[in-house]
DNA sequence: GCATCATTCAAACGGGCGTTTGAATCGGCT
DNA sequence: AGCCGATTCAAACGCCCGTTTGAATGATGC
């Protein structure tokens, strides 16, 4: 019997990784590289549960039995294939954090240049294309909303520095805004930020015009940093809401109401 | 043989409806809204690939083999789910800000307003308890991000009347938004949108403090239109993040660039 | 050459899936 | 009562899934 209880994966010695993810040769990838890279891929496709491993290892031209062998379960995989960007991710947006915070002195940050911390470490992510970075920022975007079990137990653990440090801030540099709206609008940034970092197709096939630039990263970011900004900053006041609730609960024209119709 | 080839679904006499749909006895309802109505909360749960028939009609109470006489097939059930309640939804949308143009006689709507027509209806949907409307809504805030192919091929067709009104209002209420950015701003508002009405966990679970009146729509909504609102209108200038795309490029402090450490 | 061990491979296993079938049951009709 | 079409039901079908197995392969060190 070898060691395929798995504990932790089969061998990889140090001469296997360096030749594998090593600078220059790219004769042809690991094969646990491959998995990774077909696998962020399908998944992007189809989903986490619609896709299949056989699917999977046959885009990576791999053996099936590959995926077990070398990370022990389809849930295995999944989780790997998010370590191995998220928490780069995530670590350079708090050392971007702390770096503002150092030149800022104590003085508050302005909110562009909070959320400028929280999306150019994406840049660098999607320019780092040779690990297939793109597409992972896609992944990452319909991570959020998978219901699945995996999810619901992985991405707490993995943004949980990021919300406390970011939240921080942005409750320092905008005391007049209430935490709990705070958290809310925080929440509302990360659903704009998903669905541009997911290049959501919904909007594009509805479009009645062509959207440019949405596969560059760094167009979709210029243009969601003024739009997040805008948006944490708006005014508190509850506004003409109030009264159009009120005129929707007794429907005064009848237009909103009629819908059984 | 019956007519189980499924053309348009079985017999459902007008009888049949009204005794189910009857507004008052609410005795045990009817075989397909026991279906659908469980489909719904299944569906939230576990996404649409892995909610299983089995699952489905075992928490309706009904015989598996009764989805595929009342609905055809799994597809069909899904479609169903959708048309139920998005129809009547993306109807009284349309209506509402028909309504707000004949009020305004030509004059161009403040964007508050506009938005206003798109998040209010959603309201009514979400007291409409007794049709499952609050559970239909997390459901829709899901759907947008599903991969596969249901709701891919679906879905544009529920909102293009929705999205193209709405665009034409907008771009006639801030004349000075380019289209393009136009565009993209409603894509990242249909992302916070759908983050909201999901109800996403992620944020939940992440937060370092209880979100209160998460399961409350019309707080969420007053919430979110003033958000959307300033966000809509922020500023176009494409500000210091240019400058930290420079920095970022060549990693000036070393910072940011240090991820595969 | 040979032993050793990591890796690859084809084949199979058991189980859950969507769907189908044909008989049983129900309800309204004459 | 007796019929008939609509609905429910238990059982099965075939398929694809994740995983396991045990042998074949290939490289490494002696």
């Amino acid at each position: 019997m070898n060691q395929r209880l798995h504990v932790s994966g089969p061998k990889r010695t140090e001469a296997t990784v360096l030749s594998s993810h090593g600078q220059g040769g790219r004769a042809q990838a690991d094969t646990r590289t491959r998995i990774l890279r077909a696998a962020e891929t399908v998944f992007l496709e189809r989903g986490f549960a619609s896709s299949s491993l056989r699917t999977i290892t046959a885009r990576a031209r791999v053996n099936l039995a590959a995926v077990n062998y070398h990370f022990g379960s389809k849930e295995a995989l999944i989780r790997e294939v998010f370590e191995r960007h998220l928490g780069p991710l995530n670590r350079a947006r708090i050392a971007y954090l702390d770096r503002l915070e150092a030149e800022a002195n104590g003085r508050a940050l302005s909110p562009e240049r909070i959320i400028e911390a929280m999306v150019a470490p994406a840049l660098q992510v999607n320019r780092d294309a040779l690990k297939g970075g793109a597409v992972f920022l896609r992944l990452l975007g319909r991570a959020f909303s998978e219901p699945g079990p995996y999810m619901r137990a992985f991405l707490p653990g993995q943004y949980r520095d990021v919300v406390v440090r970011f939240k921080r801030a942005l409750a320092y540099a905008l005391p007049q805004i209430p935490e709990q709206d705070l958290v809310w609008r925080m929440h509302f940034m990360f659903g704009a930020m998903s669905y541009a970092m997911a290049g959501n197709d919904a909007l594009r096939l509805i479009a009645t015009c062509q959207i440019d630039g949405a596969d560059d990263a760094e167009a979709v970011i210029r243009r969601l940093v003024p739009f997040l900004t805008a948006g944490l900053q708006g005014s508190l006041a509850p506004s003409p809401l109030t009264a159009v609730q009120a005129s929707a609960r007794r429907p005064r024209s009848g237009v909103v109401a009629r819908k059984a119709a």
